[in-house]
DNA sequence: TCGATACGCTACCGATTCGTTTCGTAATGG
DNA sequence: CCATTACGAAACGAATCGGTAGCGTATCGA
């Protein structure tokens, strides 16, 4: 039974070019990101990717294993945590990159487009949110709770609760940065508002 | 000078049965909030409003005008503010509203493609935004000014850093309620974190 | 009664996108 | 050299879109 598990490739024959499988999943990131799930056709994808329809029919039977051969890489570019400073200070840094890249990454923009096609596909919106959602949110409650532990924090702190306290105003903040209400609104605003709280003023 | 400003309406000829304007533009949100932006067709509207293509290009020239006018309704079923209670009380049920209906209404359904469709389109996210956001903050920020003066919340809080911190979460529990990480978060517990801070222990 | 407009229905137009196919050429292994 | 596969270019038929036109019927004002 010597069975050859990994793609030993076909024998015969021209290689396929292994860099097109990467151009053109990349290209159908920046096209998801641009146009969203409805305007995603496979033609768009070959033209930004330089290449033939044929050449991307060949590698992704259909549409959709083309979007989801697409979706396993939204991950690439997962940011190092911040690690070192107060927790104020890992918060702000960290609150900052999400709402910074919320409207300005491909994945970000990837996002805001699940937003509205996730009731149509819960499915889609599951994926998207383990696979981009919640390795960032680990980073938030690895920082919650280091400073549970040092003392920064209450240490009776419902994390569950806490994350979206945190992740929820950046995406707000993010999705809508093109209004003027929210262009007014600094993350360090933010944050203090939920590290000192509404019924207690900062003492100084 | 006795000009007739308002519609007079055409004086000859059958007149136009007004409920049917009604039900275009209310199929129109509906089949919005389904299909997206994208998706948007006339000739759904015109079925699922059980009339005739021409009947609606007779009063929307063309698509966008459709688009236009059945926005303008969006607004239509503003709640009324909660105005009794403790502030705790009154944010848990304004928030709680806004947690139900950003997934579950008509209204909420379009914001959430309205997410996506705003890279594209800003004039549209403006729109949208001072229509639909703008009167629900405003409800927010009467109930923490009533605070404010009361007493129960501080006097030197940055209500324009506030009002994220409260729809965020919010918006982000709503949009990403199919997910069990969302799910077991309440709005309570949130209101709670809010309201002590993530630094001070509860006082019981 | 008569002219005018609203409405439903069907068909149609041009443009676009879809998934698929054909064909000529380039690159590989035997 | 030759069979085999990859690739690019082009075209295909089917479907759908926004928008228009024709026709019969219904409903108004005069």
């Amino acid at each position: 039974m010597s069975v050859a598990v990994a793609p030993p490739a076909p024998r015969k024959g021209r290689p396929r070019d292994e860099r097109i499988d990467h151009e053109i999943t990349s290209a159908a990131l920046l096209v998801l990101a641009d146009t969203g799930f409805a305007g995603f056709s496979v033609a768009e994808v070959a033209a930004r990717a330089g290449v033939a329809k044929t050449t991307v029919y060949r590698r992704f039977p259909t549409r959709d294993d083309l979007l989801a051969a697409a979706l396993e890489r939204l991950n690439d570019d997962l940011p190092p945590p911040p690690s070192t400073g107060s927790v104020r200070d890992q918060l702000v840094e960290a609150l900052d990159g999400i709402r910074r890249r919320t409207p300005d990454s491909t994945r970000g923009r990837i996002l805001m487009h699940v937003v509205g096609e996730g009731a149509r596909e819960p499915r889609l919106a599951e994926l998207v949110h383990d696979r981009v959602l919640a390795p960032r949110r680990r980073i938030l409650s690895d920082i919650i709770e280091r400073g549970m532990a040092s003392g920064e924090l209450r240490a009776d702190l419902d994390v569950t609760a806490v994350i979206p306290v945190l992740v929820g105003p950046m995406l707000y903040l993010g999705m809508w940065r093109m209004c003027s209400a929210a262009q007014q609104v600094s993350v360090e605003s933010v944050v203090d508002v939920l590290m000192t709280g509404m019924t207690r003023a900062i003492e100084s």
